[in-house]
DNA sequence: CGCGATTTTGAGAGCCGTCAAGATACGTGG
DNA sequence: CCACGTATCTTGACGGCTCTCAAAATCGCG
């Protein structure tokens, strides 16, 4: 655990019932003996401030994670100061079985802003695959999911120019927040610097600024305090072969 | 289905409790029980050709399969001829689940060599969750697996150079043929082109080429009749600033 | 033996990386 | 509210890793 890391525990502050973000429509509803499994599974909540870790690679964190606000992303560090974004994490995306189910974990993860987390107990994890078969179905679905957007990543990284690759995270990040009702038309807040978006993507950070800057020129896009704006989507969407695949109505634990 | 397909149907050559796989020690001892299960879950065993497809992206797949013998590699294409290969499947790797429990699959897979693979029911795969929920535990975990080998490839593509990234296929490769005992000493036969491993790191033909020729004049590897070879494994684990993940034991289907 | 696939090599170009420095934004303390 | 330091963004210059184009050499197979 490492500091900037406050914990609520015993308060539970939010009951799984009553969880805000289960009215989005993105995600399925689930019957209250599902909910009250996961209210015991749940064992705590945590908020950590933009900056801090999550999950450190190698560390064995015993926890699962579920976002419950806010934005996080997972990274891979090499032994040198190169690391690479491996994704981004959003309110409902679920952490810590991504390259392991037990043991160290593979890569870290650090908030990007403010953000609170539903903490799972990992021992309890085969429980819940014994006693709720359909949670267990849904842990599998979710990990499916996740590694269906690492290929992507991964396609983008390997084939694509810089400004493809700009274009397809930013379409691939408004597709996410709309799924979540977090954008004004077709602009969403982006928490990161210009050095997350070129680690995500394997540039360098001047190259990416240069970049960027060439695509707001070309009335792309915009870039500035923190907001992403699409301005032509449709431009976008074909400068980066790109289409949306995630609005797909998935499961919250 | 692709052309090259050829159907065992009925003979169901390979019975789960026999399955020669099963006696690699990387794989986890199935109780009779589960193998029963399994052996009702297999519905067929096909037999494929190199350069057949076994998945097309885009395409809705009944079917989930193992691989029981023989190369297949994943990727996904762009609008023009760009392709990624997004990883290399061996026996015991289970396909099917990257990216989609249901629906379109999201990624071609093709065989490199001629394959053999249990064709499981996916539509029986909520019974599987539901009646052997060990199993389930399986699928989540194997798709965990799966999400991690990614992720590193992701890094390798994102963050290293050229001989970095062939250094790092290499290991990776050598390492999992090691597990799967297809391994002499640090020789292992890869059934691939060139044109493959661009594709698979994100590098022109060409490219890769001149990079393979100059790391085999450093001493570092030797490439050729579809044989690689590690010569200088220190040194290439050093270059490619990679470790060995893949040596633990796992769940077959 | 001949043809297609694959590998190899060379030449030249360009996308992207590195280095460097200045400009701007932002948080903090006075 | 201003001063100041730090983080972030921007821009220019330059170099190089990697790409594309092109063609020759080799391999694999019928």
């Amino acid at each position: 655990m490492s500091d900037g890391m406050s914990t609520k525990a015993g308060s539970r502050k939010t009951a799984c019932k009553a969880c805000p973000l289960r009215k989005l429509s993105v995600f399925r509803a689930f019957t209250p003996t599902e909910l009250e499994f996961i209210g015991r599974f749940k064992i705590n909540e945590i908020h950590v401030g933009p900056g801090h870790s999550i999950i450190q690679e190698g560390s064995e964190d015993p926890s699962l994670y579920t976002v419950l606000e806010g934005w996080a992303f997972r990274h891979k560090a090499l032994p040198d100061d190169r690391r690479q974004i491996v994704g981004f994490s959003f309110p409902g995306d679920f952490l810590g079985l991504q390259g392991q189910v037990f043991g160290a974990a593979q890569h870290s993860i650090e908030a990007l802003t403010n953000a609170k987390l539903c903490v799972f107990n990992r021992s309890k994890l085969w429980e819940l695959f014994n006693s709720h078969p359909d949670l267990g179905f849904d842990v599998a679905w979710l990990a499916a999911r996740s590694e269906g957007i690492v290929d992507e990543h991964l396609l983008a990284v390997g084939q694509r120019s810089a400004s493809e690759r700009i274009a397809y995270l930013f379409l691939h990040l408004l597709d996410r927040c709309r799924a979540l009702e977090m954008t004004k038309g077709d602009r969403f807040e982006f928490p990161g610097t210009q050095q997350h978006i070129a680690d995500a993507l394997g540039l360098s950070l001047v190259h990416t600024n240069k970049t960027l800057r060439r695509m707001q020129a070309n009335g792309l896009i915009r870039w500035g305090h923190s907001v992403v704006e699409v301005l032509d989507q449709q431009r976008l969407r074909q400068l980066a072969h790109y289409e949306e695949i995630d609005a797909r109505v998935r499961p919250l634990l």
